[in-house]
DNA sequence: GTCTATAAAGCGATAGAC
DNA sequence: GTCTATCGCTTTATAGAC
């Protein structure tokens, strides 16, 4: 919250910047993009209309698009590249489960990327989310080969892998049984 | 389908019915129950304002509502009823892929329940939701068992049927590409 | 940088003529 | 049964005080 440098160099403008995304994500996760009204947005992040637009001149739609960004960082430097830089593959693999069971709260969470391309926000926000999945599908692939599947054989694996989660996140949400992820999460595991 | 017996019995209220859900479907398909606006509706289904809340007093709830009815008895009927009365199991599940493939269109239509489960829509529709996807893994684990699948092993086999459909249904629709949805199907398929 | 007040547009829904 | 006109409200977005 201090925005100098001093004996505790905690919170930058870049941190808190970062903790509003993440509560922004939270409200377009729930809500969606067209339910996440500016009064439901000023409610989760505290701050009103002014502020809001002060720091995102572009509205709603500038929000979502950093939101997604961020996300998209964050798998990026948290799961896509451990992935691809990994010594051991199985390893990675199994790390990239890990941290998918983390974010997503082992089911509670949805996914947003998923969430914005089923719904009309793709029109808007395609390209992110074409990006977000190619970049996983890529690193995952190359994870796959590592491991002596064929190219044709890691690509299927990897959409295999891709889509269930996706559909675990689905049906999780659709019966209000976060287990249903953990339980697919671990079949997916299984076969590498 | 007519309810008289007439010369040429066409189309009736019921009919005219019928082909308003499908238009309401797609619209809320494409533009989510949030963001199918009255405007949006009125022009997909050619009608006012004054004749749709004749026809739906109970306004945007009551469509999105008998919409989701409407698939529900239109999965019922054409996929979870053969699923279960089918003579060969094994073709059952055949054609129950078939009609998935076909209802989709092949990966260029998204799911409106799973799309309704992801988005905010899921807190007022959250019960259709459930029974659409308690229906039809009841049905598929009940034909599973009679391919000689354990309980566990049929439940577990149905999940991961139902979440790669929805699952592959994001991706196709994410990546804009169908042809991974035909792909998912292909290999569901190949472990029965 | 955050607030309040307000503008301008769009929303779902209703009334009433025909 | 379908239309037009309109209500009342909420929406996104802006202006300006502090």
């Amino acid at each position: 919250m201090a925005k100098k440098a001093r004996a505790r160099p905690r919170a930058g403008p870049d941190d808190s910047r970062a903790e509003i995304l993440g509560q922004l994500g939270e409200v377009f996760r729930v809500h969606g993009y067209e339910g996440a009204s500016l009064s439901l947005i000023t409610q989760a992040t505290g701050l009103g209309k002014g502020s809001l637009y002060h720091l995102f001149p572009g509205g709603k739609e500038q929000m979502a698009a950093e939101v997604l960004a961020e996300i998209d960082a964050s798998f990026r430097h948290n799961v896509f590249t451990p992935l691809t830089e990994c010594t051991d593959a199985r390893q990675g693999v199994e790390q990239m489960f890990v941290s998918v069971e983390r974010y997503f709260r082992s089911g509670r969470r949805v996914c947003l990327v998923g969430a914005f391309a089923l719904a009309a926000a793709r029109d808007t926000f395609g390209k992110s989310v074409r990006g977000y999945f190619k970049a996983w599908a890529e690193a995952l692939t190359a994870t796959l080969r590592r491991l002596g599947r064929s190219p044709a054989d890691a690509a299927a694996r990897t959409e295999d892998i891709l889509l269930g989660i996706q559909g675990a996140l689905v049906l999780a949400r659709a019966n209000d049984d976060p287990a249903i992820f953990a339980r697919a999460l671990q079949r997916l595991r299984k076969h590498v």
